[in-house]
DNA sequence: GCCAACGTTGGC
DNA sequence: GCCAACGTTGGC
């Protein structure tokens, strides 16, 4: 089993949103970063739990747990002339993008941005490292470590 | 809205 | 293959 974090833009696609899709999830598409499409294509295994964060908000922050609940397949965006993922230079034949679907498993009690940084034990976290990937991995320990910090006490 | 960080593109 | 210019991300 392994640990993720994917970011989004709640005012675009919140965890509210993956939450009314119920079980069947979403496909999370639109990655164009080599790093995070490496890996969502190679990495992410069937019941991986994934953290999810909302970011360029005012409470940037993880608010809940989502799971993997299909593995890699082509991101259907870039083949779409009227996307804005639209990619000229990638055809059916030879894909560049992939993507995974997500469902919702649950909401947490928003561990923000501040608070992670301000945890010793989170020293390290590819989050806090200014990256600005929007998939990541996240290690056996971090991940239960944020989970902690989000349990509703 | 500002701006720092950093990934990508393209000329050479 | 280098590196400057450019575009995007994302916190604040």
């Amino acid at each position: 089993m392994n640990y993720w974090l994917v970011k989004s833009e709640p005012d675009d696609f919140s965890l509210k949103d993956l939450e009314a899709l119920g079980s069947d999830g979403e496909g999370w598409n639109g990655v164009r970063n080599y790093q995070a499409r490496n890996f969502m294509r190679d990495d992410m295994a069937l019941g991986d739990l994934v953290l999810f964060y909302h970011s360029s908000c005012k409470q940037v922050g993880v608010v809940g747990i989502a799971k993997v609940v299909k593995t890699a397949y082509p991101d259907p965006s870039q083949f779409d002339p009227d996307s804005k993922y639209f990619d000229s230079k990638a055809t059916v034949d030879t894909p560049r993008w992939f993507q995974v679907d997500i469902a919702f498993e649950r909401a947490l009690r928003r561990v923000p941005l501040s608070a992670m940084k301000a945890n010793a034990k989170l020293a390290g976290l590819a989050l806090i490292k200014a990256s600005r990937l929007s998939v990541m991995p996240v290690s056996t320990e971090h991940f239960a470590e944020i989970l902690k910090m989000g349990e509703v006490t």
